[in-house]
DNA sequence: AATGACCCCAACCGCAACCCC
DNA sequence: CGGGGTTGCGGTTGGGGTCAT
């Protein structure tokens, strides 16, 4: 039997879309908002599916978005999220605001690869190039296991972020800064998923020039939107603070108006969407969702 | 100027997670 | 609790643009 398609292919357009369409798609939204992305081609008059209609949008019409190139910030951010998180490009670009996931996953394969690659790294494992070779047979078998979720598994949508493929198991403060493969335990890192799709070890060795692994890891929380940085501050993720509860995982995966109703302090990024369409004069409206700390329309 | 190779990125596809009845 | 529908994610593709010959 199957499941049904998700649209009327044979009623619906592909491929480059117009500037018509385009236009269609975001009267529509800035009328309706968004969501509801199956019956919204026809409520709009568009003939293309609702998946094409959410990725035109997601990707290219949605006015947050941040258009040009890559800083060099930004590349190393990129790099640090994903020798952390791997190929979780929507986690990713959760930090990076105004980046798209699309965008950073064509970046990472067309630009940041190639750059890590020309310094000796290897861009799936964040290790050195020569090392990962020999070391690829070990790699399996001592998967990083990086945990940085809290002990107790995240409910509901927070499980998105705990199913990232592997069970990974330590604390982002107890990261060790040298042998992973003797620190980490093993013991709970036996996910029978292939290394390809595994995220990366711990980039302990990877030399960046100053071989500070703990600077890698810090990240220094100078990264994402404002809120979050905020949020750091505020609540006071630490890396060095070892008995600090929240996990470098939390901090990540945590929505800006969780963190903004923990703090206490107005998120700057918690901004509705609707507001900055014109629709809103407040922050943020009380209908809109917050999704990784970016807000949908209401 | 023509053509082929390569690069880049928007868009598609399939699948898994999530939601709701 | 189960099943169907919907949404979101990550991998992949295809076509337009650019560069080299």
């Amino acid at each position: 039997m199957g499941r049904s398609p998700c649209c009327e292919k044979a009623h619906t357009n592909k491929g480059a879309w117009t500037k018509e369409e385009d236009q269609r798609l975001i009267n529509y939204i800035r009328a309706h908002g968004e969501g509801c992305w199956r019956s919204l081609p026809k409520a709009a008059g568009l003939l293309r599916c609702g998946k094409s209609c959410r990725l035109r949008w997601i990707n290219y019409l949605r006015p947050d978005l941040k258009r040009g190139n890559f800083t060099e910030e930004e590349d190393e951010i990129i790099i640090k999220l994903h020798s952390l998180l791997g190929n979780k490009w929507s986690l990713i670009a959760g930090r990076l605001p105004g980046r798209t996931d699309n965008e950073i996953k064509n970046y990472w394969n067309t630009h940041i690869k190639r750059k890590l690659i020309s310094r000796g790294i290897d861009p799936q494992t964040h290790r050195p190039l020569n090392s990962t070779a020999a070391t690829t047979t070990t790699v399996a078998a001592a998967k990083p296991c990086l945990d940085f979720r809290p002990s107790t598994p995240p409910s509901s949508k927070e499980n998105t972020a705990a199913s990232m493929n592997e069970p990974i198991t330590n604390n982002i403060n107890s990261i060790p800064a040298t042998d992973n493969s003797s620190s980490v335990d093993n013991t709970k890192c036996n996910s029978s998923t292939t290394e390809e799709s595994q995220p990366p070890p711990p980039p302990q060795e990877v030399e960046e020039g100053n071989g500070a692994a703990h600077a890698v890891l810090d990240l220094e929380l100078s990264i994402g939107l404002p809120s979050q940085c905020k949020y750091t501050k505020s609540a006071s993720f630490n890396s060095s603070s070892s008995t600090e509860s929240k996990s470098f995982y939390d901090f990540l995966m945590r929505p800006a108006a969780v963190a903004e109703a923990e703090t206490g302090t107005p998120s700057t990024a918690a901004m509705c969407l609707c507001w900055q369409l014109g629709f809103q004069k407040g922050q943020s409206c009380s209908n809109c969702r917050s999704i990784n700390g970016l807000y949908r329309y209401c």
